[in-house]
DNA sequence: CCAAAAGTGTTGCACCTACACCCATGT
DNA sequence: ACATGGGTGTAGGTGCAACACTTTTGG
């Protein structure tokens, strides 16, 4: 039997930090632990899994308790339940979230991030509790997967956006430079943004701004629907 | 809290059946539910997931119960948690598994299948319990999408095969008929099979033997490992 | 006018598909 | 000999990467 066994529910959730003077960096927010097991380290977040809620419900309950805000893309990326991965028994649902960069950073700016979580770049994590270390390592492998074959990035993005600006996020995900003009013809085969009538003016050439097409999004992976 | 939340593993269960006058089909075995909900449906093979175990090793032994086997491959596949999709409160960790034919047709011939347990052609499955039609079409999806990009086909046949046996595992998993000549290069261009000097003599001009390349079947998913 | 980003066009390569063709064997 | 599956060769098509090129803005 199950009697002694928890599930609980984690998400890595990814956004955009500006940087000056250098392309955006790929973040998430980490939660410190004020209890138990690993106290003080840095963990996913995340939280027990209640009885009236599914665990799609708990993971997008969980992500607003920690960001305030909700996620422009959610899906389950694994479970996680060895039996020594945590001192009592505990089976954890993990799974990934966008979050878009304006949202974040609109939150950050009226109401500071509670003071036991703090964003991380992907690239300089700090020592995690759990084994953690490997959820974010997947959620990781499984976004830059995902962006490759499909138009998830767009999720990290405002509602209206150039190509160039779509384009420096593929590059921060992916970690490597992507030719304009082919990432271009790329998306708009893709039929999964639309263009607008806005333009966005700054410093050179005003570029066409689009927008994301809701259709599209859906129909990407498959099942469980 | 997750008090009242109990955790089962179920094991899509995948392997051939030879027909005569026909190709090969693919099939899984069923359990017909001898208790609660559901009396007499059929339903996936499963079970609770034990406090001693991980959540493969519970998908293992549930394996082994219900067919005396150990899979050729077996992957997680999805976490289904919504509230009402059991009377009580279930988290189902799902997994897919494939087994080799000829270990299959071996056991069934030595000791035939236990009273509630039945093979099920995958195009003609009976109704269901609980989400289970949703949980093995999922894991169909998944299969012929994993077929088509990797090499795990080679786990439903045994040791050493010839293309042609392979490739008509392929033809039963995705349903439509191959070219002989590119699979043959698709598959010797991958890597994942290394040629033997033996050769399967039948009707005609002999065919040469396979066999699977452990090395190469690893690294094809990414994390988590 | 110049720099720089927006956007278009072109070419070459890799890969896949379809299909023609030869090879080896059992009957 | 011939039917059948085993196995090789090749031409056309598609898609992507690389890169030359034109357009439009701000300074």
């Amino acid at each position: 039997m199950s009697e002694g066994i928890r599930v609980a529910v984690s998400t890595v959730i990814f956004s955009l930090r500006s940087r000056p003077d250098a392309p955006d960096a790929l973040m998430l927010p980490l939660v410190r632990r004020t209890r138990g097991p690993f106290l003080n380290h840095w963990a996913v977040p995340g939280g027990w899994l209640r009885e009236d809620e599914g665990l799609d419900d708990a993971a997008a309950r969980t992500l607003d308790e920690t960001t305030g805000l909700s996620a422009s893309y959610l899906e389950q990326l694994y479970a996680f339940g060895e039996v020594d991965r945590s001192p009592t028994r505990v089976v954890s649902i993990a799974y990934w979230a966008l979050l878009r960069q304006d949202l974040v950073d609109a939150q950050l700016s009226t109401r500071p991030a509670p003071e036991n979580v703090a964003w991380f770049d992907v690239d300089d994590l700090p020592t995690l509790a759990f084994d953690h270390d490997r959820i974010i390592a997947y959620a990781l492998w499984r976004l830059r997967n995902k962006v490759a074959y499909s138009r998830i990035a767009a999720g990290l993005l405002p509602d209206e956006f150039t190509l160039s600006e779509l384009r420096e996020v593929y590059e921060a995900v992916l970690g490597r430079r992507l030719d304009p003009s082919n990432f271009r013809r790329l998306i708009e085969g893709s039929e999964a943004l639309v263009p607008t009538e806005s333009f966005r003016t700054g410093k050179h050439r005003p570029a066409r701004l689009f927008r994301y097409n809701a259709e599209v999004a859906l129909a990407e992976t498959g099942p469980p629907t």
